[in-house]
DNA sequence: CGGTGATGTGAGACAAATTCATAATACACA
DNA sequence: TGTGTATTATGAATTTGTCTCACATCACCG
């Protein structure tokens, strides 16, 4: 059976209508082309729709389970029309976002609850880009935003920056280190460094500090939660480097020291990276504005 | 924008067979095709349906949630298919009954009551054929079947009969007419008659007797429920004529008596009207048995 | 019995979908 | 970095299907 929307609007428009011509008429369209139609249907069912005897034609009891199929089916397709003219309009649509930084949490879930109450319409999800390269998947839409500290010059991706940040050494409070007012490369070759577990050319600590330096600390361990990191440092365990927004909380805590890295100020900036044509729809925009703004006020206390 | 079964059908078998060139071989058409309709879907949609950037093509969020629809309404179709295939095959269909005759609830609803067990994907239904013309409606498919005593030659309609009753007088046990065997036309000229709220022409006490011998009663009251009826005549407020069937309770009953009417015996024959090709459906045939030979049962106890 | 209001039919015009052949593209692997 | 393979895109010709036009048919009503 060849049924199409054309048959199901036909079948709605005559039972509406009470009768062909009028149908017609409604469908802008000849009694004529309607006949055949109708005709051509039925022969393809195998059934008669409708009952020709008494003259304005009528739905027979096959016909009348079909009206019910189209009187549920074809609001649906007038509901999907809706939608993508929403999402043309930019009033809805995804925005499923990949981080590279693990401590990026702590700004962004702030910031993306501030959004989920401004645009519900709007689909979000996080997914923590540890397992796949974010950037190439941006290209193929798997994720709308990847939010990421290295920009790269890639052919219909934008970088759009967010805010800048400063990553900070933090130790315990008994650490020896606690009497430095700036941290050096060197002073980690005694250290055990906590950081999250990726690859080096991802931590701020190596690409700004200790490769440039040649320096190795006399171990590395890889932890995944922030929460754990501050832990262990407290309990003198190791030291780490985290962004300032991170050690907020920490900083006026007497268990801990934080410390500027040195001997020049290193500042890193975070971007959002977004196809870019996407940029430019209202969601995206209003996110990158909360991204710009939000976390600074985070970083400020 | 012109959706058709076809894009949905595309959009699903793009998804499962993950990609294009996979699809168009599900479908039975060439990968041009394909790529041929959905570009024209898009352009008609005005939205991007697909990622085109990774090779094997994927879906895109709005092509997803036309997967969505998709994957909600062709199995409807599907649905449809198969109800239809049983209404051919005479597995389902419709049988609403319309009764001309009041009394005939009686053995009626027992017939209706096995045939739902034996075929319960029928649709059946009862409308009492008091406020229009049950043949017109029939051939008009509003009905499936009208239940009458008075057979018409009409096109297109068959009689099939049913079974004989005998028309019987009913009154109460202190009614002087109690003392006769056989109750004639004019014994009903002192009483007060009870009958349906139907034309006389409709009535077996006037067609067969009275009209005939041109005797009126005292007077005639309408009471619209056999068992209002009764309650009447047992209140020695009036005489009636019900079918034998309906009185196989009073029979036994002190409160009443019961006759035959005369001179001769007068013997009527139910048929139920259908259309001529229904006649055949199992479904139909099916019921007919059951209204030839259960109401028999009744009748005898 | 002819008029009225409805549906049905056939031929041709037209539009849309499909195919064929081939081009362009992305990706993997050497 | 090219080369092969798998995938999608494109253009022109063809086929298919749908619509319109003009007219036929049918049922009903007075």
């Amino acid at each position: 059976m060849h049924l199409e929307f054309r048959h199901l609007r036909t079948i709605r428009a005559i039972h509406q209508a009470g009768g062909l011509a009028r149908a017609a008429d409604m469908l802008n369209m000849t009694q004529s082309a309607l006949s055949h139609q109708v005709k051509g249907l039925e022969d393809q069912a195998g059934i008669e729709l409708f009952v020709r005897r008494a003259k304005p034609m009528r739905l027979s009891a096959a016909g009348l389970r079909m009206l019910k199929l189209a009187e549920r089916i074809l609001p649906e397709i007038d509901a999907l029309q809706d939608e993508f003219a929403a999402l043309k309009s930019g009033k809805t649509g995804r925005l499923h976002i990949a981080i590279e930084c693990h401590a990026c949490f702590d700004w962004l879930f702030p910031v993306l609850e501030l959004f989920r109450r401004a645009w519900p319409e709007v689909d979000v999800d996080i997914r923590a880009g540890l397992a796949f390269e974010a950037l190439p998947a941006l290209n193929r839409e798997e994720v709308d935003l990847v939010v990421s500290s290295d920009p790269v010059a890639l052919d219909g991706i934008t970088f759009n920056p967010l805010f800048d940040y400063h990553p900070m050494f933090v130790a315990a409070a008994q650490n020896p280190l606690a009497s430095r007012e700036v941290i050096l490369a060197e002073d980690f070759r005694d250290q055990m460094l906590i950081t999250y577990p990726v690859a080096r050319d991802r931590l701020d600590v190596f690409t700004e500090l200790l490769t440039p330096a040649r320096v190795e600390p006399r171990g590395q361990r890889q932890v995944e939660l922030t929460a754990v990191i501050l832990m262990l440092v407290a309990a003198n365990r190791g030291v780490s480097v985290l962004p300032d927004w991170v050690l907020r909380d920490v900083k006026s805590n007497a268990d801990y020291i934080t410390r500027p890295l040195g001997p020049g100020v290193i500042t890193k900036r975070l971007y959002a990276a977004t196809r870019t044509e996407d940029a430019a729809k209202p969601y995206m925009a209003h996110f990158l504005r909360l991204g710009r703004t939000e976390p600074v006020k985070l970083q400020r206390g």
